[in-house]
DNA sequence: CTCAGGTATTTGTATATATATGTATATACG
DNA sequence: CGTATATACATATATATACAAATACCTGAG
């Protein structure tokens, strides 16, 4: 079944609980002892695992204390999804943006099965363009449960985008994207200067963290200026308004 | 009797035993040493077989521990790359469709880059729209190395689509897609029965098996009508045509 | 009470051994 | 040149054992 070298596995293991905030920052971990007993492997095996999250910034050990997590640094494991802004700016391009709109909402009766939280209840709401060079490539359309992070509207989202916010405060731990290709909306014919003729790329994209269901965004992109690159499986869905019977 | 080379029957006896499941996905198979002593032949000899599966994809080997088959799930996601005949069947709706070319080409710029073969090299094309309920829905365009799979022009790809094919050849274990919202070529027009207005989801599809890169696909799918969910991140990448500067 | 010293705990490191794969070279054959 | 063999050495995983070093805790002397 497992055929994977033990000591990976155990990295594996711990690095998860890291990421699943089972252990915080600063968190103590089990000793070798206690992870020989667990995996039934040598002490050496252990250790090994040990030191290679040492290595990788994950852990720090003091002899006679402990194990102990580090506070995580950039390295989660939405490592790969990159920041809009960081982005435009490795291509040697000026990246600004604007706020369009900022403000609280009921939940509708779409935002709150996307979000999976009750009918009318209190939801923020950001609507952001994002520029390279002036142009406009994004525009961002955000909705987060009110609780999650009950500061957000007093963020200046000039400086810091939503999702550097969100990812500051949780441990982001997965996603799930649906692409479309569709003519801009109103919203996006305005924000982004776009032909009414032109097709644009609308992906939707929910953020996890670990079991907990964090933002729900749409982010337009002019499709025939950007591509999405990705390195995972898709797979075709029809959408709610497939009228095929 | 049979002159293939041994050290490809030995390939062949493997290959064969993993499709027959009797080993499944993370078992361990016997050791270099057992295989010399089953084979009666020298240990290189099995190792250039095992060197081979594993650049196909079939297997996967640590120093110290011995050799496994590559499990489906954990280190190869396109468990969840659904074949599109098999999505519409699922929908309790009715799958075909109409091979449009299936030739040999010498391989363009293009297809060559994407292809990582030399310019003018022989190269398999396909050109397949796939419908459901008689409505096209997706326009499969296909380029694949002559050399990877030598009777790609003999299949009849209305009973079998070509990723079904490919599957049967390679243990495909990684893709890359990039993702674009276009409006539709002459072809996507013609085939997919599209109004010039009507935005596509054009889907370009790379597929690996271990390090080997199989095939270069081009998916077009009417924009209004279906979605493509991904369970993995993206990332924006400007596009070639893109004037910024 | 403080302090020195012993002890338990925990990590750090080193060595040896077994196993299995990774790689390189030389040779031979058709 | 590709196939196949023979040999040799390198590397990676895992176990077992041993001892060193850092820290915390407890205890008895003063």
């Amino acid at each position: 079944m497992n055929h994977r070298p033990r000591y990976q596995q155990i990295k594996q293991f711990i690095s998860d609980a890291i990421r699943n905030q089972q252990y915080a920052a600063g968190d103590k971990i089990p000793t070798e002892a206690e992870l020989v007993e667990q995996f039934s492997v040598s002490r050496m095996t252990v250790n090994k695992a040990l030191r290679d999250l040492v290595q990788e910034g994950w852990l720090i050990r003091y002899p006679g204390l402990g194990t102990f997590v580090t506070p995580p640094k950039a390295e989660s494991p939405l490592a790969e999804v990159r920041n809009i802004a960081e982005e435009v700016r490795e291509r040697g391009h000026q990246y600004t943006s604007q706020v369009l709109a900022l403000n609280e909402q009921a939940a509708s009766e779409f935002v709150a099965m996307q979000l999976g939280i009750p009918l009318h209840s209190r939801v923020f709401h950001s609507l952001i363009v994002h520029l390279e060079n002036q142009l406009p490539i994004q525009l961002e359309e955000r909705y987060l449960a009110a609780s999650v992070l009950p500061h957000y509207l007093q963020q200046d989202f000039t400086q810091k985008t939503p999702n550097q916010y969100l990812s500051e405060h949780y441990a982001l731990s997965s996603m799930e994207h649906i692409v479309e290709a569709v003519l801009p909306s109103q919203h996006a014919k305005d924000y982004l200067k776009l032909d009414a003729h032109l097709p644009c790329l609308q992906v939707s994209r929910r953020t996890w963290s670990g079991e907990r269901l964090i933002s729900f965004a749409v982010l337009t992109h002019p499709g025939d200026r950007y591509k999405l690159r990705s390195v995972m499986s898709l797979t075709v869905q029809p959408s709610e308004n497939l009228a095929l019977r």
